[in-house]
DNA sequence: TGTTAGTGTCACACTGATGTGACAGATACT
DNA sequence: AGTATCTGTCACATCAGTGTGACACTAACA
């Protein structure tokens, strides 16, 4: 493949994961233009809208993928790997803003993979809740949810935190709350 | 307005907010079939689209508006007035699913309104933070965003937990977290 | 029971998005 | 510089959703 043809294929799943954050029905053509490309050159890479999604979310995939090897959830200490994984997937989450729980009805393969490694991450929570990292009167599962919420958050909502201090925050309030004791 | 008139229309905002929360560029026709009710009644009760989610996002805000009222957010003892809030959000949650942030563009005045009773939240949590419920080191608005997000993972991802139950489970994490201390 | 308000349905015009064909022109690589 | 690759553009067919008109029909309310 060309250079010019990887810088703008890159840029046409940058710029759709983007717009179709803000807006889910932007149109290929908002897309194509946004990415200073034309309309045509994106359907000759993609066939139909719904490959151009699968694509994003692979992408997504691939990225979040690699985090979840580098924090080795399962042999590493459970506090360094909390800690590794949040810090790593705040870039990805900022890179990578579409929606997850999209793809569920728009792509059912990239689903699959998406829930595979949402259990990679349930399986990491009950480790650390089997550890006595976490009480045990909390349901997992919220626990979890709160994760994955909290890093929502720092990544979204607080563009200015660079990621290892979004990590400190989310892992002290995560597990310490925002209330004085 | 006649009995069965109200009756569609309400199965219409209510069937609307739910069919657009899990895909908001859901057709009219669609929210009409499921509604159980033809296509043209829903164009006769709103001129267009826009115009059905502004009156959808005016449910729930008068729902929410309620709540807040309710709550005396400004009055009554912060601890107090948290878990009532909690506890009376969750229901309007679950009964207008629709994403409130999606309004911003869609309905500028509903947004204007929606801000008014965010920014009313704001200083609840802020007064929380000055008479000392919070800790000091973490920025005020982190605390406001968990919230809310733990709001709507109850309301949304936990469908079986009760009010009172969800409320006791929100402000104990809220402010003390999921760690064991 | 009669009147009125509300609904369902066939039909139609319009708009915007999707996807395709063909071809000339530009750009990267050797 | 030459070649294969990639891109932009005019044009077109198609499809789904939006919004409207007219008319017969049904259900609520007095």
């Amino acid at each position: 493949m060309r250079a010019d043809a990887v810088r703008n294929l890159d840029a046409v799943l940058r710029t759709g994961a983007r717009l179709l954050a803000e807006d889910p029905s932007t149109s290929i053509a908002a897309i194509a233009a946004e990415a200073g490309v034309d309309r045509r050159t994106v359907y000759r890479r993609f066939p139909t809208k719904e490959a151009l999604l699968a694509a994003i979310f692979q992408a997504k995939l691939d990225s979040s993928e690699r985090v979840l090897d580098t924090a080795r959830l399962v042999e590493a200490q459970v506090a360094v790997a909390l800690h590794r994984y949040v810090e790593d997937i705040i870039p990805v989450s900022r890179e990578w803003p579409v929606d997850v729980r999209r793809m569920m009805r728009a792509d059912p393969a990239a689903n699959a993979r998406r829930e595979e490694q949402s259990a990679r991450l349930d399986r990491f929570v009950q480790r650390a809740a089997d550890e006595g990292l976490l009480r045990a009167d909390v349901p997992v599962h919220w626990a979890r949810a709160m994760l994955n919420h909290l890093v929502d958050t720092a990544a979204h909502q607080f563009p200015l935190l660079d990621p290892p201090q979004a990590a400190d925050l989310i892992v002290d309030t995560l597990l310490n709350g925002v209330g004085r004791r």
